[in-house]
DNA sequence: ATCGCTGCAAAAATTTTGCAGGTAA
DNA sequence: TTACCTGCAAAATTTTTGCAGCGAT
């Protein structure tokens, strides 16, 4: 509670309400959300979707929140934990849409050459896989190819 | 081009101009394209957008393309070359939007164990990394933090 | 002669922006 | 009081869809 404010004060945002809110619906949720779960999780009528994508970049920008894509055209965010650095990535069901967050990582010696190689620095990944989770495997076995 | 129509066929999908001249825009570049580019290489008078994106998830569906995601909200597609499955990922850098292809790839072992502890079959992954080319870190030598 | 494909136009869906008024600091 | 924020509305993007006519097989 105190990081947010911490946070906000330290670029001269404000702690207002919508703001506690969006926090307290991606507390509340470990998966990213889109935009609009969010925007109907709060309740449309206490928030415009348009202050949602406000505050979800001012949030991203201040490393509150991170960005995820999935793929499927919709950005999706999710808190980063207190203190840490939270990069992790995420295995999505390919018919549910299960979402496990794992913390299987590329190697960062191999991450290191590859930038080295190219001269580039920075370097960051974007990583998820896909595939088909035990349940939705077990209502559909052998999918008689 | 044997390849297209065989593989059209198989699908009991028909050669046609637009089909041939998307193929071949995207035989020209080596790096994923926006539809919109797609459309615009091809000359806007000369083929719908809309045909564009049609083509495309149906090329996709065909495997003769495959899609790929930058963040930035816009999809893009690469040729898949002939006989070859194409998998590899991409090095962007963020200033330029510089696309360099890499072959670096997340850790067959690793990615079967995940799947297995996870209980997941048919695991895929999308990877993609980022960071500062060298003719941008050359513009812009230490960002002033 | 089919059945798929294309162009055109309209519709959806996601995200951004302008503006006047409201509110945290 | 001074910024910053919010809601509302409109706009900008990206992508999808309906339909009549054309074209590949």
């Amino acid at each position: 509670m105190g990081e947010l404010t911490a946070a906000l004060r330290k670029h001269s945002r404000k702690v207002t309400g919508p703001r506690q809110a969006i926090l307290e619906v991606l507390r509340r949720h470990q998966h990213p959300l889109a935009n609009r779960e969010i925007h109907r999780a709060l309740g449309p009528e206490n928030c415009d979707l348009a202050t949602v994508y406000r505050n979800l970049h001012t949030l991203e920008g201040m490393g509150l929140v991170r960005r995820y894509d999935f793929g499927d055209g919709t950005a999706r965010f999710e808190l980063v934990p207190e203190g840490e650095e939270g990069h992790h990535h995420h295995l999505i069901c390919q018919q549910c849409a299960l979402i496990v967050e794992v913390e299987e990582c590329f190697p960062e010696e191999l991450e290191q050459a590859l930038a080295r190689r190219h001269g580039f620095t920075g370097i960051t990944h974007r990583l998820e896989f896909f595939g088909l989770c035990p349940r939705c495997a077990a209502a559909r076995p052998t999918p008689a190819d």
